[in-house]
DNA sequence: GAATATTTTGCCGTTATTTGCAGTATTTTT
DNA sequence: AAAAATACTGCAAATAACGGCAAAATATTC
């Protein structure tokens, strides 16, 4: 048989089922398992396939990060995500919740350390997907359109069956005196239950948000353990947040 | 025997089987290995053939699309997902399973009935997202890297609480006699689980995957409600499905 | 038609490639 | 941290490619 033969069956093979072992290869086209390990790694450089271990999958296939599309304020974004992950820890088991600063997080989340994930936020999942050293965990339920989280009541009991040390969540508005507000019912009763289901709950929000409210509330400021804005910790609007027991980042 | 006659032999064997060594060549015109190699490389510098260690492919066999469309025979899938669409009535409520086909199938919806829609997949829960007319209930889970569904014992078990009127589920491998299979055990355990929360259970899958078996069963054939692929249905490849009381599309 | 030039072909020794094996290193899993 | 699975490295045998050479076949010239 010729190689070209073998790549040739190779590809088919991969295209047709999106991953193959070496060793199923091998015993497919009846040569040594070092002879398929050979052909893969030159089909992989030769950019037809991605080699993983054991085996090889089809291009399409690797989980790519979705292109960024545009984020209003990302870099105040970003250097908030930057400085929430100072929070992270080996093993550390957390929730991300959805939004494009907590999506930020989830782009930005360290790969040296490993990490148990939940997540109601499908943007997220797909983040998180992309890291080899994350094990995730979508929390399901009824999707909502517009923020793209799982929210109603099997999400609601489905965290009420875990407890996280950290969970990652934003808010629609922020207010010293009437704490976290949203727009959505539903949204609030889901963060809700995320903020029981969490030891220790970290509100990621931009500066923009800092006094504004809207009409259903999640929670009073008192229950946020650490808020990461992207101002510095000098800053006067920060002020009136400092005298209520919430480490500032 | 002249030259030009050779020449002619190759280049219709090359044709007709797309590859040729040259010790057989050499046996079949009755000339030396060397000769048919100093033809070979003749042809090779005309643009006739491609010349390879050991004999000759033809053209654009090697490489054979150097930008390839993300999705392997996209064409058929989507054929298949336009057939299945035929299953579907107003307020139906479905669960869509992952795997590029069911992708497509998602994709595919109509927008003009209302439906109800489960699934485990992401990429299918973003695509359902999009469709303001179908209310999208993702089951949630540990997520698997390489199929991008969940899967798992809290995902199995919230399948327990459903019963959709069909899920249309893709699967690694068909069999005549080993029914379904799969290459994932984990994807296994969860499809039996859809399998178990579905009134009919329809099958989509491409013809290459038709008599193919892997490690890992799924289930037998005949708790299949539907099968499509993209096949006619007078198709011969198709005759060993036939009688199995397997309405084919 | 014979002598000569040209091309083609087969053979041989050398070099290069491919392949499987065995031992070792690395990664993954438990 | 140990055990299992997978990857890598070097090596040797088998096979294939290449270059030179001479015999054979073919073409050319007289």
């Amino acid at each position: 048989m010729l190689k070209e033969e073998r790549h040739r069956a190779i590809l088919n093979e991969v295209e047709l089922h999106n991953r193959v072992l070496l060793t199923d290869l091998a015993e497919k086209l009846d040569v040594s398992i070092d002879t398929v390990r050979r052909d893969v790694k030159e089909l992989d450089a030769e950019n037809m396939l991605t080699k993983v271990h054991g085996g090889a999958v089809s291009l399409g296939f690797v989980n790519q990060s979705p292109v960024r599309s545009n984020v209003y304020a990302l870099d105040k974004k970003v250097n908030i995500a930057k400085k929430a992950l100072a929070l992270l820890r080996n093993n550390s088991v957390i929730l991300i919740d959805g939004g494009t600063t907590c999506l930020e997080l989830a782009r930005l989340l360290p790969t040296n350390i490993k990490l148990t994930c939940f997540t109601l936020s499908l943007p997220v999942a797909m983040e998180l997907l992309a890291k080899p050293n994350v094990e995730t965990i979508f929390i399901g339920g009824t999707l909502s359109r517009d923020s793209q989280i799982a929210v109603g009541s099997s999400t609601i009991n489905a965290l009420t069956q875990i407890k996280v040390d950290y969970s990652f969540i934003g808010t629609g508005y922020v207010d010293t005196e009437f704490g976290l507000t949203e727009f959505d019912w539903e949204v609030v009763q889901t963060k809700k239950a995320v903020i029981n289901a969490s030891k220790k709950t970290v509100l990621l929000c931009i500066s923009e948000k800092l006094n504004s409210q809207h009409r259903f509330k999640t929670c009073d400021l008192n229950v946020i353990s650490t808020m990461v804005t992207e101002l510095e910790a000098w800053d006067k609007k920060l002020d009136a947040f400092k005298n209520m027991n919430i480490q500032l980042l």
